[in-house]
DNA sequence: CTAAATGGTTACTTTAAAACAATTAGCAAA
DNA sequence: TTTGCTAATTGTTTTAAAGTAACCATTTAG
């Protein structure tokens, strides 16, 4: 890598003299001006990432903490982060919390020694059950913003990117309802995080606006066979005429467990589920999906994060929490 | 965040003795570097991560560049990337190419200025397509190393990471043949990579060491509905019993549209597929699985890079190609 | 001789370490 | 006992990493 000293010495210039002719200085003549630019561009210079962060005070680096990259909506928001944040020259260092409390604090304090800017990131799992945090706080009071996205602490003050989960279920459920469905279960494998848990509530508004319906909810655990659980549970209520899944997996599974038992769907059993376009795929019918615009989520987060690390000193930015609608998009899972 | 500066102010030192204490260097005052310490501590203090970088020239940073990251498996080798980067001490900081090359080379050259040591890259669609290649040979010339994993350019002259892709569809093949399966389908959405050629070679080469069968090969472009296709495909070719498949998701919908075609899986059609182990659950009977291992073939590639940046200024490292076994995993979509 | 034009010096960001300086202890000689 | 020297101990100064920019210096034109 070719430095500022360098191309001053083959030059004869100073070091600031082609600082300032690559910076467009008024202070620099055109001659010289010229001189510099072409011998910077014959070796390619480019100023050194390092140097220019320590002398500013800014890495234009973002840190992004997820749990889990293998969830496919959550890998969908990083990619959302990624080119929102590359779009604006930002990088992206990603850390894997791997659902854990403590990694998550670890990454915090990594990053925090003047690696990045500031952080977007999903509450681990662990976080969220055991109530944690204080570590997003300390964050913040050493002027590290904050963005949180999906799931978030909501004591922390900081931006919040989030998802309408409640309403998302409410109007699945209720859509089903409409078709006169009345045994509509709700499978989960994701009960103990917070954008589970608002599913699971938006589903039971619904069906306890039906008189005669009650809430059917299996919750399933990330170490059970879930093919086995559906089926038992199939098996189990057997009146079963609609599900409304959670998590991405389980609808697909609903559906091909359905089939598997000899059930048509969706003429004796409708699904909708949280899922992508792609997994949606993985069954025929196709599952009707909510869809969470994992994209949009990130590209909204990185977006407000760099907004707040961008804003001019005078001003005060409140703390926005802003919602990505879902969509229902209704397949062959579902009668029309 | 604290320096060593305002650290010295408050000890009334010099900030090298602070700097010195900090490190247990010999010359320091035992008393000194236990007033040293104990103000460190309570200031939280923790060496300026930029300031190191400049002065060490290094940065302990890798830079990932992977096509998509909503493909499983590159997410899962990032997942091993991460872990392994993480545990030595490393960070990632995480460019998408979206399999376009311009991207790639944006992303190669945005990192090179300093902010990155090496890379571990997967090679984006677009440049194994076009076969460019300088863009990497630069970047090595550069002084920052490169390891590619998975899809690599054979004539760039770096380390690699690679999967026994002619080999495993290879021997998948020949195991449905012992189950005396005659014909044989090959279906890929993944024609245009290296890798995806290769896959469809072990599997010619298996099919043509038998005197009465034929290759025969279903090509998916990325736009097609799959589902479709596949079963189209079927209809045409109403002698399949066996298909073997390239990418994660055909073998799958294979299962899905063999048993909506009222096929009997595996008794009628047998099918192995490379995937994942989550998506194997997709279907009813579960997709037996081509295991790639992605995650040691992350850890792997990161432990390749790692090792060449430490290495000391006198030895040599060898260019090596690391070849990562997969693993046959037959579950119930293939007669035992 | 002054002022505009041009470019150089120096300071600053943070850290580590080589080179150097100051202090003091220990010991020997007067 | 006192002086002087060496060497160990302890710490400071300086340099270096790459960059920007405030401030200063030189040159030349008018």
């Amino acid at each position: 890598m070719v430095t500022l000293k360098q191309l001053a010495k083959e030059l004869n210039v100073s070091i600031s003299t082609v600082s300032k002719a690559l910076n467009n200085s008024e202070e620099i003549g055109e001659e010289t001006v010229k001189r510099v630019k072409e011998l910077a561009q014959l070796y390619n210079y480019t100023p050194n990432k390092v140097a220019l962060s320590l002398k500013q005070n800014k890495t234009k680096t973002i840190g992004v903490i997820i749990p889990d990259i293998l969830n496919h909506f959550l890998a969908k928001v990083l990619f959302g982060i990624e080119r929102e944040a590359t779009k604006r020259g930002y990088n992206i260092i990603t850390c894997i919390s791997n659902e854990s409390l403590e990694k998550e604090k670890e990454a915090l304090e990594l990053l925090a020694n003047g690696s990045v800017d500031g952080f977007v990131l999903c509450v681990a799992e662990e976080t969220q059950i055991e109530g944690e945090v204080n570590h997003f706080k300390r964050t913040i009071a050493k002027g590290l913003p904050i963005v949180m996205f999906d799931r978030v602490a909501h004591d922390v003050l900081c931006d919040k990117v989030i998802v309408d989960d409640f309403d998302a279920t409410y109007r699945a459920t209720k859509s089903m309802q409409l078709k006169k469905r009345k045994n509509i279960a709700f499978i989960s494998r994701i009960n103990d995080l917070s954008v589970g848990k608002l599913r699971e509530r938006g589903y039971n508004k619904a069906i306890l606006e039906e008189s005669n319906q009650e809430p059917l909810v299996l919750n399933l655990k990330k170490k059970d066979d879930s093919q086995q659980k559906i089926k038992a549970f199939f098996k189990k209520h057997k009146n079963i005429d609609g599900v409304i899944s959670a998590d991405s997996s389980s609808g697909i599974i609903a559906i091909n467990t359905a089939l598997n038992k000899g059930y048509k769907v969706p003429k004796d059993i409708s699904v909708i589920g949280f899922a992508s376009k792609s997994v949606s795929n993985h069954s025929i019918p196709r599952l009707s999906i909510i869809r969470q615009h994992a994209n949009q989520i990130g590209a909204n987060a990185a977006d407000l994060l760099i907004n707040r690390l961008e804003k001019k000193f005078d001003e005060e930015i409140e703390f926005k929490t802003k919602i990505v609608k879902t969509s229902l998009v209704l397949s062959k899972s579902t009668l029309k």
